[in-house]
DNA sequence: GAAGCACTCACCCGAAACAGTGATTTGATT
DNA sequence: AATCAAATCACTGTTTCGGGTGAGTGCTTC
């Protein structure tokens, strides 16, 4: 029997999970808190197993809470509960002592597997929330340099498909120039070619 | 019955939008929430036929919760709700699925001639910005050709910036021949270079 | 069996991109 | 006053791209 217990400020999520589990056999409902301060008053005289946590509550958030709870009682395994991908959250939250990471809108069945898997000392990270949390360090490894505006310029230019040419004619530039201005980007952005220049830049949200 | 849904932060909008509605023969209330997370915390155990979705909320606004409730449900409609015309948010709006979009002052008649519309897979619009973006609309519905295996995976090469010697040599080809692919991968989608084929590719997860 | 599509290969040619090098001007910073 | 970065322009190559055209194979569909 897996006691689950959740902190979330939103009714409907707390609500919404609670009906998911109800009627799930090897699932105790050990209740809910709408904040941190409820969450750690509760445990003074209970206990669960798993804590689904929000990550962002008004007060003390998940991150920190996550930290409280995992050094006053490091036998509970903590689950972030997000709507949304935010690598960075993710990543502090895993670093605080979570054992994983789901969506509030997972299924059902994504929900019952993160909660046995966690329950069981694993790792769970639903596939969006994974991919955020690597997108994340992908990005935060190697932070991009600043562009100057004008090389910004040109690259969204080159991204709309003109040629060198077409764009020194529409900014009035010699193409001679506007040819400088795409070296630049490609050494500045350590990329070998146009097709990847742009894959990056539109990634990367430059454009 | 067309259930409706609503997602406000104002209570105002709310009530007064439901009082319109609740007397209204073919419209059934399905339920309100206030934030984002809610929104998605209720459609975990219900269903709507459409969402009035205000455009800007605290927290995760109603650009990023169109997107989302579009993925996960794309059976639902979404029609956008704001108190001006907010030229560039209903635009991103559109971009990520919404049906519509009406004036949070717009007579009964006009929101439920909304309703019916979009319920019946049109687009509606009130408001000024409408003539602009129902053109907008037109060109961001063309649904990509699509691609053969081969196809996606030279234009995932391509994207990683190889060129058609490197891709040729790599997975055991004639570089005429994936030249061949990557002209018809220019034609088919109907962009002039590489440049804007990465760029539409990224752009629409093509890769 | 004809038609259509995916996949393959081939060649020509002009345009564009990429590499390398070097230079001047201007405006901000120190 | 000296330095630095951004922005501008120029020339010379080589490589790659992109347009056009054509053709053979194999597999599926009608």
């Amino acid at each position: 029997m897996v006691r689950v217990f959740i902190v979330d400020d939103h009714p409907v999520v707390i609500e919404g999970i609670h009906s998911l589990l109800k009627n799930e056999k090897g699932i105790e409902w050990a209740g809910h808190a709408m904040n941190a301060q409820s969450c750690l008053g509760f445990f003074v005289n209970n206990i669960a197993d798993i804590v689904l946590m929000d990550i962002s509550m008004p007060g003390m958030d998940g991150i920190e809470l996550c930290a409280m709870m995992k050094e006053k009682y490091p036998g509970i395994f903590i689950l972030g509960l997000s709507t949304f991908n935010q690598g960075l959250y993710i990543k502090k939250m895993m670093e605080n002592g979570a054992s994983g990471y789901i969506l509030k809108n997972s299924s059902k069945e994504e929900l019952l597997k993160a909660i046995h898997t966690v329950y069981n000392g694993g790792i769970f990270f639903s596939g969006e929330a994974g991919e955020a949390l690597m997108e994340y360090q992908k990005s935060s490894i190697t932070h991009l340099p600043e562009l100057s505006p004008r090389e910004k310029e040109i690259l969204s230019l080159i991204a709309e498909g003109y040629t060198n040419p077409q764009i020194a004619e529409k900014i009035f530039l010699s193409s001679f120039t506007v040819d400088s201005h795409r070296k630049n980007l490609l050494a500045k952005l350590n990329v070998k070619n146009t097709a990847s220049l742009i894959k990056l830049a539109v990634e990367r949200k430059l454009i």
